[in-house]
RNA sequence: CGGGGUAUAGCGCAGUCCGGUUAGCGCACCUGGUUUGGGACCAGGGGGUCGUAGGUUCGAAUCCUACUACCCCGACCA
């Protein structure tokens, strides 16, 4: 079979970048930073919207949209949510165009704006200067509202979906009466995200805060689900901020209390992005090219015919319609590819790169026997299954990849998880075989920045649930109350 | 934003050093035929202001200047 990939061992990165153009997800514009999403890639993000905005309805929110235009100002009310993003702003300044002296248009310097925009990097802001004119009681809490939108962050280096300076995501932010209510809808969007990534991604995740230094610009606690890539890197695949009284008081939001006593009010805000393209990708596919699961591929299963005569063909469409009309039925997305002009090992190839969970195979072989041919993705096997049971084999094929493709990320991940107790082992580990590091630490940014210069490894998260367990600091030896989690991160 | 590299047909490249008819090659595409159980073969054909803008020259893909985009390595970040 020819090879269309670089391989993962040769270049990760790269196949990475070769898979998402040849698999027809994604492509670079024109413009710096930015991607389009082709058909292909963009229908596996309406799946996963879909989904998750069942699963946000299901938790009582509601969406709404909010300006894609934040005034300057707004900015600057909260400290460090400025700091934090201040040096990736796309400014709006002008709002006219003229023709130019010299041919072609430019800016009209008369048309200048009396307070710039700035293109939203996250919508904290604007929401919360609006929700000052929804809230007044306590009986306007809790406010649970989630926005489908896009952002802009001047990243200096992008990648398609991991880090592009235009992204897609879903940005929700919620109001509620007291800290203890707050924390628990951070706490249970965390693990929506994080039921999400384990059942439909496939991918499982741990669940943690973050370290002050990797705090969300403005929180005062942020927890991430952080997922491990086939390369033995970090990706931090979604995230969800309690956010305190900050933005309350930046933008005076209160509400009277039911003893009419005026309070701030408490906030979160929790998104997950485009970047979870690049999560699923990285976390599945192999050299041959995508691997989906079946819960989010764009097309379940291919139907490839394989035929000498124009009777042939008829005789098989005749017996696969009813095939496809059966699978349809169920909710099966199913394509029979009787394309003429491609023959049927380019198709079989073409189904790889693109991931299609499931792809079966009839010629006048099958056809004589009643029989399909059956190949899964995720492990390449084929297997010739009986027309009788097609159906009811397809149904039960589909559970187990999106089951297989779960356990293989699993296994990867428990393979390359390490306990390591000295900062020697620590740095050695990162060389021979990187991937989670569970290692006690002082809880110093000190400590947390020298690791990070020395190792380029960053603490990912202070995983929850995880058991308490008193241990010395590897790096300064002071005492520890549990390991936190480290990794190279994306 | 710092260092390095690249830009020639949809994609991947040669040609650039040393300026000189009509800018080539592979894949892809179109037509016809033979094929079809793992990326078919033969024949014919279409497609280029050589990244953009200036400059040098009788003449520029080739030399000079600026700009832009992309890739790799850093810093920053989801």
């Amino acid at each position: 079979m020819a090879k269309i990939l670089t391989s993962r061992k040769e270049n990760y990165s790269q196949w990475y970048n070769e898979l998402i153009i040849k698999a027809d997800l994604a492509e670079n514009s024109a413009v710096r930073g930015c991607m389009v999403i082709k058909p292909y890639g963009y229908t596996i993000w309406e799946k996963m919207q879909s989904i998750l905005d069942d699963m946000f309805k299901k938790t009582g929110h509601v969406n709404a949209y909010f300006p894609l235009f934040i005034p300057k100002s707004f900015f600057a009310k909260e400290a460090d949510h400025v700091d934090g993003f201040a040096k990736e702003c796309a400014v709006v300044t002008h709002y006219r165009l003229r023709n130019s002296e010299k041919g072609g248009i430019e800016v009209d310097p008369e048309a200048k704006l009396e307070e710039e925009l700035i293109v939203r990097p996250t919508s904290e802001t604007i929401i919360w200067n609006t929700y000052r004119n929804w809230i007044q009681s306590y009986r306007d809490l809790p406010l649970l509202i989630n926005q489908w939108a896009n952002v802009v962050r001047w990243e200096m280096r992008t990648r398609l979906f991991l880090r592009t300076a235009e992204f897609l995501w879903q940005e929700g932010h919620t109001a509620h009466a007291t800290k203890q209510e707050a924390i628990e809808e951070t706490e249970k969007m965390i693990k929506v995200y994080s039921d999400f990534a384990t059942n439909y991604l496939g991918i499982p995740v741990l669940i943690g805060t973050k370290t002050e230094n990797e705090r969300f610009a403005g929180a005062l606690e942020t927890y991430s689900i952080e997922a491990m890539m086939q390369d033995g890197k970090a990706l931090q695949a979604g995230t969800s901020h309690f956010l305190g009284q900050n933005f309350a008081k930046a933008f005076d939001v209160k509400f009277l209390n039911n003893e009419n006593k005026e309070e701030y009010v408490w906030a979160t805000s929790w998104g997950v992005s485009t970047r979870l393209m690049g999560a699923l990708v990285m976390a599945h596919s192999d050299d041959n090219g995508l691997i989906l699961p079946p819960k989010l591929a764009p097309l379940q299963v291919a139907i490839v015919p394989i035929y000498k005569t124009e009777e042939q063909l008829s005789a098989i469409k005749q017996r696969v319609n009813k095939l496809v009309e059966t699978l349809r039925s169920k909710n099966i997305t199913v394509k029979f590819d009787d394309r003429d002009y491609q023959r049927p090992g380019f198709k079989f190839a073409e189904y790889e790169l693109k991931g299609v969970p499931i792809r079966l195979a009839i010629g006048p072989r099958d056809f004589e026997n009643e029989t399909y041919e059956v190949a899964r993705r995720d492990t390449l096997e084929k297997e010739t299954v009986s027309s009788a049971q097609i159906v009811e084999h397809i149904e039960k094929l589909l559970i187990d990849i999106q089951d297989n493709i779960y356990n293989k990320a699993l296994e990867l991940r428990n393979k390359n998880t390490h306990y390591i107790d000295t900062y020697s082992e620590f740095k050695n580990i990162l060389e021979t075989n990187p991937g989670f590091i569970y290692a006690h630490w002082d809880g110093t940014s000190e400590t947390e920045n020298k690791i990070q210069e020395e190792t380029k490894a960053t603490i990912r998260c202070i995983p929850i649930n995880s058991n308490p367990e008193h241990g010395k600091c590897i790096v300064t030896g002071k005492p520890s109350k549990q390991r936190v989690l480290f990794a190279k991160a994306y």
